[in-house]
This record gives C-alpha cells, sequence and structure tokens, in this order.
DNA sequence: ATATTGAATTTTGCATACAAAATTCAATAT
DNA sequence: ATATTGAATTTTGTATGCAAAATTCAATAT
C-alpha cells in the first residue's frame, strides 16, 4: 500500500555474506577432492586459510552437514562424509526418480535455443567407436544432468539435485571421474533422452532419464553382491 | 545395520546439543503454527525464551533456511518462509515421486507386523459415510505417509520427506488442517496403498501412491486457475 | 495533515573469549 | 616391548562484545 522508495533495492539483493562464501568453498573443495572423504575439517587452520573467524566457518559446515556432505561427530568435530555402496544405490534411486520428474519437465518447458545447447553436449563424442577421455566426458555428464534440471525451473528440484550431483561425485571406491557406467554404454542414453525432450514428449523423456539412472544402479548393485 | 564406532557409543548417540533442541522447538513451533508463515523470527528475544544465546539459535535458523522453512533476507533477518500455490504444485510433485519410491521400497521390506500398524491406522475412519473429524483424518494421515517413508529405510529419502511434509503442513492458505483434498476423496486411496504394500506388490504400491498426489495436485492446479 | 529528516534505538554479522571435552604424548609401570 | 596414566595441548560448544546496518520515532518543514 505504502509507496516505497528506491534506496535499498538492490543493494540487499546482491548483498552476500560469508557463511555463504565459505559454503560455496567448502563444496568446491569437496567437489575438487582438496578435502576427501573421511577426513577431518580442521576448523581453526581453515578459518585462517579464508581469512574470516570460525563463526561464519561453522555456520557452512551445518549447513553442508544439511545436505549430508559432511558429518558432525559430537565433540569430534566435522568429517567430509564418506558414502558406503549401498548408500550410493539410495542416492542414485533418488536421482533416477527426480530427474525423471525434471526431464518430463524440461520436455514441456524447453526453448528452441535451449535444445539445440542439449544438442551440442555430446556432439564431440559422437560416433566414436570408443571414448577415452573420460574427464571430458565426466564433464559434458555433468553438464547434461545439471542443465535437464535447470530447465525444468523448480527450484526445490535444482536445489536438490545440484548436492545429489556432487554427492555422486564425492563418492570415493568410483572408478573413472564420478562416473560408474563407462561412456560406451551411455552415450545412446544421453542420445534419447535429448531426442523426446526436443520432441516435446515428457513420457518419453522420464522413461529415458529412468532407464539411464536404473543402468548405473545395476552396476552399483552388481559391485555390491561381488564383494558379499 | 549401523557402523557407529564402538568407544563413544551411547554417549555420542544421546549427546544433543544447543542447535539441535534448537532446530526442533522452533521447526515445532512452525509446524503448530506458533510462528506464522510470512512473520519475522526475533532472535533476542526468541534466544531468551529458550534460554539460550543467539550463537545456537542462528545456527538452528540456518538449518531451517536450508530445508526451506525460513528465509533470510540480508541484514534484515530470518523470516518463516510463505509459500505460493504454485510452489506448492512443486512440492507436491516432489513427493509424489519420492513418496511413490518410498512406497515401492515399503512393499519390499515391510514386516507382517508393521503391516498390521499400517492397516490400523484409519480404520477409525472406515466406513463412515462422511468424515467431520478433519484434526484426526489430518493426523492419521501424516502417521501413515510418515511410516511408509520410515520402512523404506533410506536415511536420505526419510529426511528430505519430513521437511516437505512440514511444509506441505505450513501452507496457509490451505483449508482444512493442512489437508488439501477431503478426507471423504481420499481414504479409499489409502487403502489401494497399504493393500499394495501388505501384497508386497511394489509397482502397485509406487502406482497408487502416485495416483493419490495426482489427485491432491489436480486441486491446487485448478485453485490457481480459479484465481487467474 | 502529510512528507522529510535525522538522531536514538534495535538488530544483524562477525570476531573473540573461555570453560569443558577430547586428544596427544611423554613418563612410568607391567 | 607394550600398556597405563595423567599432565599439557588442542579443539569444540557456547556466550558475549561490538561496529555497521536497519528500523523507529519524534521533530520539523511542506
Amino acid at each position: 500500500m505504502k509507496s516505497r522508495d528506491s534506496r535499498t533495492i538492490n543493494l540487499g539483493e546482491a548483498y552476500e555474506n560469508l557463511d555463504q562464501k565459505a559454503y560455496q568453498i567448502i563444496k568446491d573443495m569437496i567437489e575438487d577432492r582438496i578435502l576427501l572423504p573421511g577426513h577431518k575439517i580442521p576448523q581453526e587452520k581453515l578459518a585462517k586459510e579464508l581469512g574470516i573467524s570460525r563463526t561464519p566457518l561453522i555456520s557452512a559446515l551445518k549447513f553442508l552437514e544439511h545436505e549430508k556432505l559432511v558429518e558432525v561427530k559430537p565433540r569430534r568435530g566435522f568429517f567430509v562424509r564418506l558414502f558406503t555402496k549401498k548408500e550410493m544405490v539410495s542416492i542414485f534411486e533418488i536421482r533416477e526418480v527426480l530427474e525423471g520428474l525434471a526431464a518430463r519437465r524440461s520436455a514441456q518447458n524447453i526453448s528452441d535455443e535451449d535444445c539445440l545447447t542439449l544438442l551440442q553436449i555430446f556432439v564431440p563424442f559422437k560416433g566414436m567407436a570408443d571414448i577415452t577421455d573420460i574427464a571430458a566426458y565426466s564433464r559434458a555428464d555433468r553438464t547434461f544432468h545439471t542443465m535437464i534440471t535447470k530447465m525444468a525451473s523448480r527450484e526445490f528440484l535444482s536445489s536438490m539435485l545440484q548436492t545429489f550431483n556432487i554427492i555422486s561425485l564425492a563418492y570415493q571406491n568410483v572408478t573413472t571421474e564420478g562416473l560408474i557406467a563407462h561412456p560406451n554404454d551411455t552415450i545412446q542414453d544421453h542420445e534419447q533422452i535429448t531426442q523426446a525432450i526436443c520432441d516435446r514428449d515428457p513420457d518419453g523423456a522420464e522413461h529415458f532419464m529412468k532407464l539411464h539412472f536404473k543402468k548405473t544402479i545395476d552396476i552399483l548393485k552388481q559391485e555390491i553382491d561381488d564383494v558379499e
């Protein structure tokens, strides 16, 4: 009702506090394996490194605890969380249904230009008899999944899936650059999914995305059985 | 199943820091509508009420921010988050796929006694021509969904769904005790889901659970259209 | 009466202080 | 050599302090 003036509008928006900064940096450190799963996070040392006090550092770690990227042992400190294969199966099961939903929504929302961008992602690998640059493929894979999530334009979905993506990566026992299935086995999956999304076929998009995850889950389950 | 290290066994387990206490209390306050959506949370005052300092209070609020139950406006404080109908649709879409998965897993894991318990939940309302005690039904509904989530025995699923459940409840524009569809329209849904789970029919369990949520989503979407 | 200004008050973001708990490590006993 | 003890050191959990930002509110101008 009241007429508002324009003094503080955008300033507040742009404001970033130290919590958020620390959060982002630590998250990246986990993703980049500077902080390794299972390791303890030295508060005083890390705070000094980032040039901040323990207060915002702890705040950031609490955030990460909630995302399950970090674990607190009371009176013993924060640790980068280590996942078992069984836990990874749970994560991928969740990614299956959530990214299935994201693929469905993307097929309903996608613009023609986003569609072009999506199509570009795996072009460098197309038609290759054997994909050897696993790191590059892994990066493409991540771009692909992130993009679909974003296009679904659902705030909750995006924020949740971003976390799970990192968890998948942070998983240590994984052979190759955070990938579980081999590129040669998944390249067609990506094409099928892209096809369905760009055809604006929600059912197909969800179906192929879920299939894609089922493949990874089967491999993980196989690995669990092999050990037992 | 537990892999705790045995030195600190129960002490560590029983340990509760002030963060956790504050977190639980504030969460309950939101759920019980003592703190209302949109309202500002007075730090000093609330800290005094809980008999703690601002440090653990803020820590708890950060947790809740991450669960999207609370919103921070930088330099302006914490606010109980208010959801739009469109956001509620997103929430229920996520609950649909996630609880669909939970129902599937429950059908695979459930014990005979848990099955009995599940069957009991809606007995008081069975065969009623018209269900009038909405509050009681709402409570039963929550017990039902929580139980299925727990039985799926997936840590991530449980923790995520607990949050979404509360968000659903905290939604203000809802007519009756956090329920969107009327009990008379959902009582058979619950029976079908229970039936499928107790028949150890994963496909059926997932199917009926998703159907159940689709109903609520349709109502919400209808309400959105009515307004526009 | 309404709008504007700015001083007084409150609240936030962050650092720091400090007791209690955990860990380390060297001295001693087995 | 290995195990045990306990004092010294480090780290955690929490309270408190304080500058900067935001808010309130009364005084003044329009």
